[in-house]
DNA sequence: AAGCGCCTCCTCCCCGGGGAGGAGGGCGAG
DNA sequence: CTCGCCCTCCTCCCCGGGGAGGAGGCGCTT
């Protein structure tokens, strides 16, 4: 049984090139491709690859993005990211969105194939140069954290303070009392500030705002 | 100019079939060897090896602790892990004394040939079930501090699993999945560490998490 | 004047989560 | 052996919170 190939990526030559160097393997089968995020999550569902090779940068939803949903209605799928750039962002991005393996694209044909048999056995697999910044993190951790800034700048100010609130541990109605508003009115910053931050609920925005540095430990008791 | 190697292992016979193996490549020469901790610092010094080829468990000074001392005197030098054992401890205590490499003894003659290559170009290597635990250390994040472990204590093992997935943000119906146990199982620890840490609900369990640093900011996305 | 974003508040609806209480099995300590 | 803790799972119940949709007022820019 062939192991099941995706192609995300939104250059055709690209895409191309890659089922040529894959069809080389007998083992490899590539069922599908998808030219950009949105179709790779319809494509990974449809299709139910075992492993996906997925480009960062692209148009409509970057691979990073695309990774996080499609490993979240496909658990047991396998995500490689496939690169030009060695980008921290990229890097831990990927990985924190559950990435199996991170390559550059100087790999060479017979690296990627062995890169895809050492995924499907459960294994990781990164780039030797993102080895190096991947180590460096593991063994003393510092911390980026650009776009969380960004993220939070989406947000009126009125919603900032609800969030605020909520990461202390507030209920809708502690927070209404507190900022002298209704109910209604917390629920309604609460709903468009997930919306904004792409999140499920209060808990995620709790972890947010640790996270993003909004609340830091030992501001509270 | 050949690569200078320094082979360390307490086990005659490895070091005979380490050199046999580097010998296959001109580019490389094994320069001295080493069977103990101590006399690794000794020789790494005298010899000036562009990388070191440790093992881990050695009778008399342990290669983690060889190694932070060879780096120490000799910075320029890369030393490269070589065990038969994947143990979280070897493997991140062998990284945080700055090794730029850890591979397992199954490693294939080629692979250990390459990756002296690989950690003399200035990037890092790790055998690919190895480099698993590393990415999952990297993208979330390390250990509960020590001031919180009155409290934590308290808690039973299983207890601390769920509390842990909770402050990810994952849901219960996720952390049954994630513990492979029901729902209701779910819900009856977070019932009981709730109640134990005097906490109203698993927004407050979050917050309880960050400022315990059971959870710190970089541990996650 | 028109449009837009923000803040305020509302209703209806549904689900996830937490409270209460109970039950069986495993396992170690006394 | 028995007691007690832990892990597992269950039912019944209720409420807080989030989704959807709408509305009025205010102040900004065009």
């Amino acid at each position: 049984m062939p192991v099941r190939v995706l192609l995300v990526d939104d250059d055709d030559l690209m895409r191309a090139g890659l089922r040529s160097i894959l069809a080389s393997d007998a083992r490899i089968e590539v069922v599908g491709e998808a030219s950009g995020g949105r179709a790779a999550i319809g494509e990974a569902r449809s299709l139910t690859p075992h492993v996906v090779l997925m480009d960062v940068r692209m148009p409509d939803l970057d691979g990073i993005a695309a990774t996080r949903e499609v490993l979240s209605t496909a658990p047991d799928a396998k995500v490689v990211i496939l690169t030009t750039f060695e980008n921290d962002e990229y890097v831990f991005g990927a990985l924190e969105a559950g990435a199996s393996g991170f390559l550059l694209k100087r790999t060479s044909p017979e690296g990627l194939i062995g890169a895809i048999h050492t995924v499907v056995a459960g294994d990781a697999l990164l780039s030797p140069s993102v080895t190096r910044t991947v180590i460096d993190r593991a063994a003393r951790q510092p911390r980026p954290a650009a776009h969380t800034a960004r993220d939070l700048g989406r947000l009126t100010p009125r919603e900032r303070d609800v969030l605020e609130l909520v990461a202390r541990g507030l209920s809708n109605a502690e927070i209404a009392e507190a900022l002298v508003v209704e109910e209604t009115t917390v629920k309604t910053h609460v709903k468009h500030l997930l919306g904004k931050l792409g999140l499920r609920d209060r808990v995620q925005a709790v972890i947010f705002a640790y996270e993003s540095g909004l609340s830091t430990p030992g501001s509270q008791g």
